[in-house]
DNA sequence: CTGTTAGCGCGTTCAA
DNA sequence: TTGAACGCGCTAACAG
């Protein structure tokens, strides 16, 4: 048996190291947290007592005695499908862990889908907060809205969609064409050698994180697939009636279609139009966004795979990103990257 | 838009409490934690003001005060593969940050693939440490140490590795049948209707994840994949010659080999078989955890799919699941189960 | 049964 | 350039 390194039982304090450095408490907080007015000799007697002792500041107590707390604003999607209904309750439960970091989080629901609406929500932001979580849209007035709130010195980090021309600080969310592409080749593999169409339906192409992923999901089907061709996007807004009529018209027409790429939501629609053509079990369906729904159509069978964020993921990181930037401290990206999962029947949590 | 629920922008304290009360800051106290010794008129009238100021704890504040400090153990592989080095580095991380939360962590090296070596390092193990998390192995003289630490006071968290029939407090890690389960299914369905043998490859079968993995691969696989059979599983205790040897000569004798699966390490092994083969494309290999190498494999096209565990989600789980035991605060199992993760090529973080 | 008081580790005046 | 002293929100010992 090794050993590891043992640590202190309790760690030094402030105090230790004033003691062990023969100069006061104030002292040290002077050289610890880098401020002026102290003898270079002073600084390394200091320095030395602080390596000599391990010590390491309790982020607790600095922030109890600095009376530091902080205000966030997230904006979500009012009224929306169950992806955002997920990621809505998420934040609610961000919201109870950060209060336990002297943090507190306002939701505020918007209708971010009109750039008009979205824009004039972030403009009328209050001073009180320095951050801000957005599900974003990428528009030119959006974008406005967050470089204004930027120069305002209001941190925004973008949540779920990007805005990546704007000022934002940091986007939360999975790489969207990597998603496409991940979609592709589990699309690809699972048809194996088999030739025909393969449908696209997407919620809409204005918006940015649909097109990024139907642009992966080509790009890897083309070259990779040829046996297998793509038929014009379907645009079905995220509604499931619309989107039950498009599919089942498209079930209909084409005997050739092999497979469906769902990269928007309306998942529901595609599920019935599916079921009632009886062909569920042979046409491959992949979509996104793991739901109380597509949970249900992936043990049925009738869905064949999940590409996923977790909301609960999301909702920690724009948390702990906005609080990072706030507090001066680094963030480390890599921490912080959302996972493409990918869900089949058998791996669900 | 739609305001949400807007918090005040400082939390009420305890101070506020007492004066809303009309009562002393101790009253308050004994109420909010439940200790005897209070009038129930008074408890009630306690009760009124928490609930109207919308009081919340500061947690780092009572932990400050009560000078409550936490020390664990992790007991984990000595010298070993890739995934326990990760995983050995990410619990040198957690420790960072838990030693912000005045929680310390000994991490504690030893050989747990022996029995009694990992029991005589469970045994010896001080009082000091209020909880301990360890790579079990599920064997009678583990599972009384396990049971022995308990019975003393201390929780143990299994990590990675459980030991089900122990007491211990809670099992961090993936379900590994479940795994097996997800293994083949993506084994069958990338072979498509194509028939022929598939190999799986353990370290070893008394090793309870690697036994678990092959029962629900083969469960899946015969059930669902007819077409497809498994060979008697190869051990190649974990070590990449040994494996690379055996994987080669399987590939020399079988020509209707169509999917390897290794449910344990020796994945350089494999590779380099594989890829000496001339057969690296043709043959499907799907295997566990992303290290250096798997990740450089699977980049390359010789491995197919890697079947995950997370072992930055699973060394703060533990710390998370032993701090809350510890603090005695409720620990909420869905939010620490720890995922099965898959990646492809397209979707590596 | 209830209130008073002295810290926990740190930041921040104000004095020296 | 340095130090002493108070307070952040809470707990715990002691007093009433």
């Amino acid at each position: 048996m090794r050993g590891g390194a043992t640590q202190p039982a309790v760690r030094a304090t402030l105090e230790d190291v004033a003691r062990a450095a023969g100069v006061s408490l104030a002292t040290v907080d002077r050289v610890v947290n880098r401020r002026e007015g102290v003898r270079a000799k002073t600084v390394a007697r200091v320095e030395a007592a602080v390596a000599k002792l391990g010590y390491r500041a309790d982020v607790a107590a600095a922030r109890l005695a600095r009376g530091q707390s902080f205000r966030f604003a997230f904006v979500l999607p009012a009224g929306s499908n169950s992806f955002m209904t997920n990621l809505s309750e998420q934040v609610q439960r961000t919201a109870e862990w950060l209060a336990s970091q002297r943090g507190f989080i306002d939701i505020l629901h918007v209708d971010v889908f009109d750039p008009d609406v979205l824009a004039g929500a972030l403009d009328g932001l209050s001073s009180v907060y320095q951050g801000v979580a957005v599900v974003a849209l990428d528009h030119p007035k959006v974008r406005d809205a967050i470089d204004e709130l930027t120069a305002r010195g209001i941190a925004v980090v973008t949540l779920v969609s990007d805005a990546p021309s704007s000022r934002r600080l940091h986007y939360v969310g999975i790489d969207n064409p990597a998603a496409g592409r991940t979609a592709a080749t589990l699309m690809g593999r699972f048809l194996a050698a088999r030739e025909g169409k393969v449908a696209v339906i997407a919620g809409s192409l204005s918006l940015r994180d649909h097109t990024e992923r139907q642009f992966g999901f080509h790009q890897i089907l083309s070259s990779e697939h040829p046996n297998l061709t793509t038929l014009p996007v379907i645009e079905g807004r995220d509604d499931s009636e619309r989107t039950r009529e498009l599919t089942a018209a498209l079930l209909k027409r084409r005997n050739d279609l092999r497979g469906i790429y769902c990269c928007g939501a309306g998942n529901r629609g595609i599920a019935a139009a599916l079921e009632a053509s009886g062909r569920a079990r042979d046409v491959i369906w992949i979509t996104h966004e793991l739901t109380q729904h597509t949970r249900r159509f992936l043990v049925r069978g009738t869905l064949d795979a999940v590409i996923n964020q977790d909301p609960g993921h999301e909702a920690r990181s724009a948390a702990r990103v906005l609080l990072a930037h706030c507090s001066g401290e680094p963030i480390s990206p890599d921490q912080e990257r959302i996972r493409i999962d990918i869900f089949l029947r058998d791996n669900l949590p």
